[in-house]
Order: C-alpha cells, then structure tokens, then sequence
DNA sequence: ATATACATACCAGCATGCGGTATTAAAAAA
DNA sequence: TTTTTTAATACCGCATGCTGGTATGTATAT
C-alpha cells in the first residue's frame, strides 16, 4: 500500500480494528497479525511505526473511549444554570441516554475476556472521573446547600464507581430485571447517602438498555 | 528430580512461587520458565503435570487465596448465637482482624500488575461471597427483624464488593487518611440503607491496617 | 505390572526489532 | 516561479528470541 498522506488516518484505522479485535476476542487472545489481517493491506511494520506497543494500542484505543464520555460530564460540570444536585442528576441522565452507550452494547463487549481493558477503565473512574469531573460537583453541591456530605472525595469515587461497575451489565452480567433492581439499590444508597436523584424514568431507562444489551449477546 | 513421594507438596510448592512471582511481577510478565527457574530444580514437565495451563495456575492460586477467607465467612453465617445483624457485623470485624489480611500485606501486592488476578478476586467477591454468605445473613436479618430491604441479592453484592474492592488498598491504592475515609463513607452508605454496623473501633483498625500497608509498599 | 511423577526435546505462534524503500514536504538552488 | 536537493516520514516484511504448550521418554512407587 502506498504511503499515506494523512497519518492520522492510518492511526484511526488501526485504532478502529484493535478496538473491534479487543472487544471480540479480548485484548490478551488478539495477535498483532489479527489486527493486521483485518486492517485492509497494512503491514506489522506500519503499526510499530505508529505504536511502540501492543499495550500501546490498548492505551490509545482506550483513551479514545474514555475522551469523549468525559467531554460530556465536563459539559455538565461547566454548566451555570444547575446547582450541585441538578448537575449530578444530569450527569445520570445524560450517560443513560447517549447513543454511544447504545453503540457499545451493540458491540457487545465481554468484559470477562478483557480483565486488562476493565482495569484500564476502572482506574480512569476512580483517579480521571471521580475528582475532575463528580467531586468539582459535589463541591459545588456543598456550597448551594443542595448536597450534604464530609467527604466529598470519597463520596464522588463511591458514587461514580458503583455507577459504573457494579451496575454496568457489561462487567458484572445480569438479566434485565438483576440490573434493573440493582440500579434501584444503587438509588437508594445514594438516597441513603443524602443525594436523592433517582427517579422513575432513570430506572425505566436502565430496564430498555440492559435488554438491548442482553439482545446482542 | 526423583518421583515425589507426596505429591502435594510438589503442587504446593508450584502454587506457592507461582503466587508469588504473581504477586511481584504480575500474572501475564510471569512467564513458565521464570516459575520453572525459582522452582529447585523441578521442570516444565512437573509444571504441566500438575496443571493444564498458566491460567489453570491462577485460578489455583486464587482458589487457595479465597478458601481460607471464605471458610471464616461460612463459620459466622452458620453460627445461632448471633441475628442476621450482629453476623454481619461480626464478618466485618473478623475480617479486618484475621492476621493473614497483615500476611498478605507484607508480601505488599500491587494490583495495578494484575488486572487478571484482581478480576478472578472480583468475580468471586460477586458471584460466590455475596450469595453464598452475605446473602443467607441478609435474609436471616429480614427474619428476625434486624434488616430491612427489598432486595437482599443486590444489597448483599454492593455492601461486600464495596468493602472488598474499593476499600482495599492493594487495588485503588490511597494514604492512610484517605483508607479511613474511604472506610467512614462506607459505614455512613451501610447506615443509609439500614445497616449501621461499623463502629469506631472499626475504623481505627483500618487506620492500623493501612499503615502497615503503606510501610510495607 | 502399571499408574504416577517427573524430565527432555521440541513446536507453532507471538511480540518486537530492524534494515530497507517509497513517498512527501520543505528548503535551496535555478 | 520552477527545479533540485535534502531530510523526515510512512510503510514493508523478514529475522529473532521467547512464550505457552505438547509429545514422548524414564524412573519410581504401589
């Protein structure tokens, strides 16, 4: 194949199929010649021109996931027409209904074959999403009044972390009516925990995804 | 190497160097050979006569990292002389008091290696604690009065994958201060949802545990 | 005698390294 | 402006050493 004038291109591909690859065969059982087979004439020379690794593939595919949903939350955190609580409830909300979290249960990921990629996210939950993105938040909650709570740092990693694993299908399987009850249960410790954002429609929301998801298993 | 005459200790001896080449290199940069090399002389054979795989390996390892733990849990939850409550108490204290907990400290791993191993600990921590012993406990409280939920499958996953998994200082590492917050926000999330169980004394034992943790990093 | 506990030799597949080539953009010369 | 030179980039594909795993051999315990 002919030199590229836009590498980036090339990149994006390579990108594209590694992180198809990933999600279907997980990260440990696909082979550099896997991705290159389907990258459409590209050679094993060009992807370590581009990647020094193939962890560093794995690295880029997954913050290339990781950008745009947290562009989103710091859309939310930006915003100057919400207090503390209402942004908090935003945030649930939004996540719930992007069409990307639609997009990646179509993919179907088995978080079970990806015990490297799962760590990838947790750690950005807890040290990128957590203090940049739900603790300036809670802060803000704190201030208007609307949130109450000692530890905001450790209030934003329990909240965020047990948002997105434990009642992510993905990770943790589950029939729709196990991740519906424990989206309920997660609305109630944070009920418990003074943040009262829950409601009917969130929980109907989290019932029609997670039978999306077990559709395309 | 002569044949063995009990061959149980063989198996211990791979499981023990196995875990803890695990535990300092993580699972995927320990390689057979470097097993094979700390091994005494044993080989490849003996390896993989024993067991069918590195991955079999593993989950040797962890199985034996589980058993021990889970048996305590199961001596609690089958105990009389205590409610649904006081057990679920009595499993919090135990756990933190168990000297293998210290044990497991000084050898000071670092899950940030071992995405692999952390996920087998999680799955358990999922699909065997939380119904097999926190449940069972969770409905003896509703019995007796002592607990109250509508969903104890669910509340039983989130109190122990909290405790087990963001609480642990092996996998989201934090400074002492930060561990005994961490342990704070969960008993105030506990209390939330109807479970007020950890107490001071509790709590400074996580202060305790930490340190020794820390100093052994 | 035979099943068990190992040892040894070997294999296919893997990530990665590397010498080489084609292409492009920029600078220099015309 | 056009042409030539230069150097950096994009890519090729085979060589290499290591990996997990297997096949087969051998000695020992029962």
């Amino acid at each position: 194949m002919a030199r590229n004038k836009h590498p980036e291109e090339t990149i994006n591909l390579i990108l594209d199929v590694a992180f198809c690859r990933f999600m279907e065969k997980g990260y440990e059982h696909t082979s550099i010649q896997d991705i290159i087979n389907n990258l459409g004439g590209l050679s094993k020379g060009a992807i370590y021109h581009h990647f020094k690794s193939k962890e560093d593939i794995l690295v880029a595919v997954t913050d290339r996931m990781t950008k745009e949903s947290n562009r989103l939350l710091a859309d939310i955190r930006d915003r100057t027409d919400l207090n503390g609580i209402e942004k908090l409830k935003a945030i649930f909300k939004v996540s719930l209904n992007r069409p990307v979290q639609e997009k990646l249960f179509t993919v179907a990921p088995n978080m079970h074959n990806n015990p490297k990629l799962l760590f990838s996210l947790l750690k950005d939950t807890v040290e990128e999403v957590a203090p940049k993105y739900i603790l300036p938040i809670l802060k803000e909650g704190i201030s208007d009044g609307s949130i109450k709570t000692d530890y905001p740092e450790e209030l934003a990693e329990l909240i965020i972390l047990v948002a997105n694993v434990w009642t992510n299908p993905m990770i943790f399987n589950s029939t729709v009516e196990e991740s519906y009850r424990r989206f309920i249960v997660f609305g109630q410790m944070l009920k418990g925990l003074g943040v009262d954002i829950i409601d009917k429609e969130m929980t109907e929301r989290v019932r029609r995804l997670s039978s999306i998801y077990q559709k395309n298993k």
